[in-house]
DNA sequence: AAACCGAGTTTCAAATAATGGAACCAATCG
DNA sequence: CGATTGGTTCCATTATTTGAAACTCGGTTT
């Protein structure tokens, strides 16, 4: 559904089969996934086969649903150790939400979005969305637009031209003007904020995670609630936050640093 | 190293070096992804060209290597959520975990071994990935043989062909016949040990999670090690696990129930 | 009971994409 | 500077994918 026109080589087109899955979120008829498919019955058929006896999706005969293979677990955790920044990040997080007594998060760019790498929760814990593997919008996080404000311009054009702009809350960006405008912002002072932009209530501080040549690695942030804290206050933390961004850039860079961005 | 002879259908083959990829745990360069693929040069190029672009692996420019993408976290994430037990046990295991005092695991058979899709800690709860997504061995672990003691014959035999029977220490299992002769008394009795067969010092006891009709959907463990408990005391536990297993299994059973197990 | 239906599965010739030997390029080495 | 290694591209051959249509199998309607 974003992955828009065509995407030769029969490879590309299984996986386009299996992240359609992935989105339902649930385990779906084939009937369901026809409806929405563009190949023909017979070829999503066999895509469908392969994909199964391949152990990516698993068949539940009972219920005639296929849904996403426990082989992808295995295969993300060999991922999620290597090319991500998580292993390296680790600790600093653990330090960053001590010191803050918030919820941390780190996230990288995933084709157009955010993809959560890693979470530290806070003692006490505030419900919200976001946890490790799970995705959200680039134009109206802090993480994302971290991100987005330090690409480099034609891959910036690239995304953005994917972002939906859907209106979560009152305050959130929809339109690639005002973030531009914003991303402008951000580029200066270093850091952005979320303000319940995505989530009514949720309030947050990030900056990028950046290679020494200014390549985008990922991202942190701060994130709290407007019970429990203010833009001010968060604000007020930028500095130490980019502190540790810089310790984990530092690091991973010593290591290894896989570029994470993609076309 | 495992999949042996053909794979048929393209996808399978792409496949297969994104599995290469991940069992070297770290990024490699093309030249000794060729050194141990069956594919010819220019054949394994193309592969690891398509996916690259399509995000399941990235390359690092200026290291010259290949690791596993972050696509891959985003799909498991899914995965993770729809046809794992996971987040239907979490909070027995929690339970679990918090009355005993010591590591839970919970696992689901993966092609011929183990996959630990969740863990938690006797003290500090850790983000999925870190943990879950781990393989280990089916026949020298406390849930692999739960879970193949109740297999059905076929698929038994079939799991089994596919165990390496390595010695890990001097007390694991290392023939088919010792195996299956453990795994009748587990049958029986209705749970497995772990006598320091995979790690020394560290011992478990396991039950399986079965649907009504006897389908093993996953197994449950707790672990510890010879300093702080015995086989005597887990053994004592095996009552209170199977509880545990029990309603997770309804749960799971009420919601639903993917085929978890391959061929 | 016959006709019908919708979901899923199989067939098969035509169209397309994968294949891999060989050539090529670019560093590095001896 | 010629040789070697590691990576990339070409392109005629070959094998695989493709998808319209036909078929199967429960169940439902007429």
């Amino acid at each position: 559904m974003d992955d828009a026109y065509k995407s030769a080589g029969t490879v590309g087109k299984a996986l386009e089969v299996l992240d359609q899955v992935a989105t339902f979120g649930r385990p779906v008829r084939f009937a369901e996934l026809l409806a929405t498919s563009r190949f023909p019955k017979a070829t999503l058929y066999r895509f469908v086969q392969t994909l199964t006896s391949e152990g990516m999706l698993v068949f539940d005969q009972d219920r005639q649903t296929y849904a996403l293979g426990v082989r992808l677990v295995r295969l993300a955790h060999a991922a999620w150790e290597t090319s991500s920044l998580a292993p390296v990040a680790r600790s600093h997080l653990d330090a960053l939400s001590a010191r803050m007594g918030e919820t941390v998060h780190l996230a990288q760019l995933d084709n157009a979005s955010v993809l959560y790498v890693d979470k530290v929760n806070a003692r006490d814990p505030v419900p919200m969305f976001s946890q490790a593997g799970k995705v959200g919008p680039a134009y109206c996080t802090g993480v994302g637009k971290a991100m987005l404000a330090f690409l480099p311009p034609e891959q910036l054009s690239n995304v953005i031209r994917q972002q939906s702009f859907h209106r979560f809350t009152p305050s959130t960006v929809t339109s690639e003007f005002a973030l531009r405008t914003e991303l402008e912002e951000i580029r200066e002072q270093g850091f952005a904020m979320d303000r319940e932009e995505h989530e009514p209530g949720i309030i947050c501080v990030a900056v990028p995670i950046l290679t020494g040549q200014g390549r985008v690695l990922g991202a942190l942030s701060v994130t709290s609630s407007t019970s429990r804290s203010s833009l001010k206050v968060l604000e007020g933390c930028a500095p130490t936050i980019r502190d540790t961004a810089h310790q984990i850039s530092e690091e991973a860079v010593a290591w290894r640093f896989p570029d994470t961005v993609s076309i």
